[in-house]
DNA sequence: TTGTAGGCGTTATCAA
DNA sequence: TTGATAACGCCTACAA
C-alpha cells in the first residue's frame, strides 16, 4: 500500500499539494499536476478512506439492517432507501441479522464506532430501551417494523386498521369460521396488530376465534401446508383463512386446492404484502399494498434530517396510506 | 462525539491507560480501571474506528456484491459466506448493483480505499481486464457468476453440462420442438454457456433451434409469460421449454396451462436454481440444486486466504457438483 | 502499574 | 501556486 507521502516523495512535492490533485480543492499548476499524476499512476496510490475519514468526522455510509435478504418483500424498501440515498450521495450497504441479537449488535457497532454515518431498521431484534437509548445518541430510523413508543423514528403503514379491513372483506363474504394462519417470530408489530384485528374483527360480528393455529416455524410455505392441515383437521368448517404474509397464502392455497377446495369460492384466503408470491399464484388472492418503495424514501429522507441536524431528538411516527388489491 | 482524551482527563489518567482498559491489551490496577470505566460511562465513550484502523490497517469488513437482494437464489450464497466469515471474525456487508457499473465502481471505491478487506462479486458488472487488475491488487473472488480467462477467482458450477442433462432429460421425453426461454442480461456466463448447451444438444439430435426468444425483459415472470405467448404463435409445435430460471418456468407454465396445455403430459418445462419457486409450483417442474451454500463457503474460505496471503495471486477456477431435481 | 511521545494517512490552515 | 505543520483519534514502544 502506498501512502500520500510516497507519493508526494516521488513527485517532489508536498503531501499537500498531492491532496489537493486527488481532492481537486485547489488550483495546482498544470505540470506539478501532471508529475503528481504520474506518481500516483506509477505507485498505484489510493487513498486510505481511513486517514480521510479521520478528520472528516463522518463516512457516508448508512446501513439497512434486515432480517435475511430472502425476503422479497424487502425489495422495494431497499430501493426507496438508496434512490433518496444516491441523490444525497449516501453509500448504502445491507446486514442480514436473521433475528440474531448478536449479528445484529455487530452491526450496531460500527455505527457506535462511528463508522456508520446511520442505520435504518428494517427489523430489529433490541428491545424497548436498548432502542430507546440507541435513538437518543445516534441517527437510527425503523421502517415497517417499529418498537411503539420506543421514543425512536418510524415509518409504516398502520396494520390494525388494513387487517381489520381484510377481515371485512372476508366476512362480508359470508365466511363464519375464519382462522389465523402465521409463522416467524409474532412479538413483532406487524404480527400482534395483524392478531389483534382478527380477534376484534371477529368477536365484533359474534364470531369464533380460532387461535390454535400459532406457531413457530421456520419455512413459511411447508409451515403453512401444515398449519392449514391441522386447522382443517380440527375445525373441519373453517373456510376464511387470514394469512400474515404472501408466501403463507400460496401454501394454504395449495393444501386448500389439494383437498378438494374451491379456492375463492368454497374458502377464501388472504396473504399480506403484495410480493412476486402473490402475483404468481393461481387463483389469486386479496393482499395488501404497502407501497414499500415511498416509505424506504421517507424513512431515508429523515435519517439524512437527522444526520444533518444531530440535535433534533424528537421521534417522528409516520403511518402511510396502503391499499388492498387482489392481483389479476 | 467523547474522545480518549476526554476521558483519560477525567479518569485522571492517560489515554494509553485508557486504551489499556477499553482493549483489556495490559494489566491496570482495579481501581484505576473503575475510574476508567465510571468515565466511560459518564461521557459515553465509544472508540472511534477510523483511529483505530489507521493503526491496523485491515478493518475486517468484507462486502458481498449482488445484482439486486430480491433474487431468492443469493439467499443461500449469502448464508454460507456468512457462515464462514463469521468464523474467522469478519463482517459482512452487501451491496446491491443493479447491473449498473456507475453503483458497482462505488463500492469497489471502498475496497481502494482500504476500508474493505476483501470483495465476493455475486454477479459483475466489470469487464474482463478491468475485473483482472482489480484481482492482481486487491482480495476479490466471483461466485456463480464469473468472468472466464479474467484471471480471477471463481467457484461456480458447469452450466454447460448441467444445462446439456436438462436438454437430453427433455429430448428424452420425446420433445422434438424446444425453445429457449431468458430474460435478463445474455452476456453472464451462465446464460451464454445455457444457450450454447441449449444449441449443441439440439444440433446433436438434429432438432431446430428456436432461438428467436431471446429477448431483454426486467420482470421474469411477466416476461416469461409474453415470451411464451410469443413463441406459440409462431411455433404452435413448441413443446419443450427451457427455461433459464425458475420464476421464468413458473411463468412459462402458468401461460401454458392457460392455453389448455397438460404441463408434464403434453409439454415439458426446465427451470434452474431450485429456488422457492420451484418448490411451490404446481404442477412441478425439473430444476438444478446448486449447493450454493457450499459454494458460498468456498468461495468465502477462499477470499480469507487471499486476505491473509496477498502474495498469492495464482486465480483458482472450481466447479463444483449440482444435481438435477423435481421438487415432489 | 502508569505515562510520554511518536506515528498511522489524511486534510486544512497559515505562510511563503 | 506551493510547502510546513498541526490536527483528527487511536495504539504501542519505551521509560519511569
Amino acid at each position: 500500500m502506498s501512502t500520500i507521502e510516497q507519493v508526494a516523495l516521488l513527485a517532489k512535492v508536498s503531501v499537500a499539494t498531492v491532496s489537493r490533485v486527488v481532492n481537486n480543492s485547489a488550483k495546482v499548476s498544470d505540470d506539478t499536476k501532471q508529475r503528481v499524476l504520474n506518481a500516483i499512476e506509477k505507485l498505484n496510490y489510493q487513498p486510505n478512506a481511513f486517514g480521510t475519514f479521520l478528520r472528516k468526522i463522518n463516512s457516508n455510509m448508512v446501513l439497512i439492517l434486515i432480517h435475511s435478504v430472502d425476503n422479497p418483500f424487502f425489495s422495494q424498501i431497499v430501493q426507496g432507501i438508496e434512490k433518496v440515498a444516491h441523490e444525497h450521495d449516501y453509500n448504502i450497504l445491507i446486514g442480514n441479522t436473521y433475528g440474531d441479537l448478536e449479528r445484529e449488535q455487530r452491526y450496531i457497532k460500527m455505527l457506535k464506532n462511528h463508522l456508520l454515518d446511520g442505520i435504518v431498521l428494517i427489523s430489529n431484534t433490541l428491545d424497548k430501551s436498548s432502542l430507546s437509548q440507541l435513538h437518543s445518541s445516534y441517527p437510527i430510523v425503523q421502517v415497517v417494523e417499529y418498537i411503539p413508543d420506543s421514543n425512536t423514528s418510524y415509518f409504516s403503514i398502520d396494520f390494525y386498521k388494513a387487517s381489520l379491513e381484510l377481515m371485512e372483506a372476508i366476512i362480508a363474504r359470508k365466511h363464519k369460521k375464519i382462522a389465523f394462519i402465521h409463522t416467524g417470530s409474532s412479538c413483532i408489530i406487524s404480527a400482534t396488530e395483524k392478531f389483534r384485528a382478527y380477534q376484534d374483527a371477529l368477536t365484533k360480528h359474534g364470531l369464533p376465534i380460532i387461535t390454535n393455529t400459532i406457531e413457530e416455524h421456520l419455512f413459511g410455505y411447508a409451515s403453512a401446508r401444515y398449519l392449514t392441515r391441522k386447522v382443517l383437521s380440527e375445525h373441519p368448517d373453517v373456510t376464511g383463512f387470514f394469512t400474515t404474509s404472501d408466501l403463507l397464502a400460496v401454501g394454504v392455497i395449495e393444501e386448500l386446492r389439494n383437498k378438494g377446495f374451491n379456492v375463492n369460492q368454497d374458502v377464501f384466503v388472504t396473504g399480506f404484502d403484495n410480493t412476486i408470491f402473490s402475483s404468481i399464484s393461481k387463483p389469486s388472492f386479496m393482499t395488501v399494498d404497502l407501497d414499500s418503495f415511498k416509505l424506504g424514501m421517507n424513512a431515508m429522507q429523515h435519517l439524512i434530517d437527522r444526520i444533518k441536524n444531530p440535535e433534533e431528538k424528537e421521534a417522528v411516527a409516520s403511518l402511510q396510506e396502503y391499499t388492498l388489491i387482489t392481483n389479476k
